[in-house]
DNA sequence: TAACCTTATAAGAATATGCTTATATTTAAA
DNA sequence: TTTAAATATAAGCATATTCTTATAAGGTTA
């Protein structure tokens, strides 16, 4: 199995279950706390960690401690490459396809 | 939940995983029959069926039937959609994010 | 330093997922 | 029209996931 594979099998992970998308799609409005997430979410504060954490490994999300808070935010940029390396695949997939084996 | 959350869980669930983002990546060289895809991957044939079921449901696949075989390929122009949604969000949210709340 | 916040981690329970084997269904071929 | 091939579905088991409750570990504040 590739190394893209493996980020790619993550990053799925990452967004593939509703309360860690609902997590993301917060912090797509801003960094927030791990208690910010928790009011928002009515989730419990292991359950928004536990996810967070989950999301921090795929590298969806990435954290900076300040005091006692610690403030999550989305990586962009990360983000934002695989969907471009996703899409390439997919691009040129379409030219594939265009010479079908059979029909 | 909104509709584009469900639809980006499926997504995320159906890439989520290594055996069907392989079977995935070998759709993406072109449409195949799932007992090609049987020997392709070393899986057993309900275990791809399974798969290929999911991949469907989450419109990453679709397929076509000719005589007793059925051809499964990557549905591209659904799948760029999602990854451009779902980019256009990511750049909205650089926007938000330049504008940080606090330090 | 003691009490308090904020977050993480551990352990366990409930549920979901990903396989297996067995079988049904549909179509082609002998 | 029986036999074979291709695929789907069902049922069950093993493992993984997603919560819960309880607790620990860092920082703050009184």
């Amino acid at each position: 199995m590739t190394d893209f594979c493996n980020e790619i099998e993550k990053f799925g992970k990452g967004i593939g279950s509703a309360s860690r998308y609902r997590l993301v799609e917060n912090l797509f409005k801003g960094e927030k706390t791990v208690s910010e997430l928790v009011k928002i979410t009515g989730l419990s504060q292991p359950a928004v960690s536990q996810h967070l954490k989950t999301l921090k490994s795929a590298n969806i999300v990435f954290n900076e401690k300040r005091g006692q808070e610690i403030f999550y935010s989305i990586n962009i940029k990360y983000i934002l490459g695989i969907l471009k390396n996703l899409s390439e695949k997919v691009q040129k997939q379409k030219f594939h396809n265009n010479k079908s084996r059979r029909r």
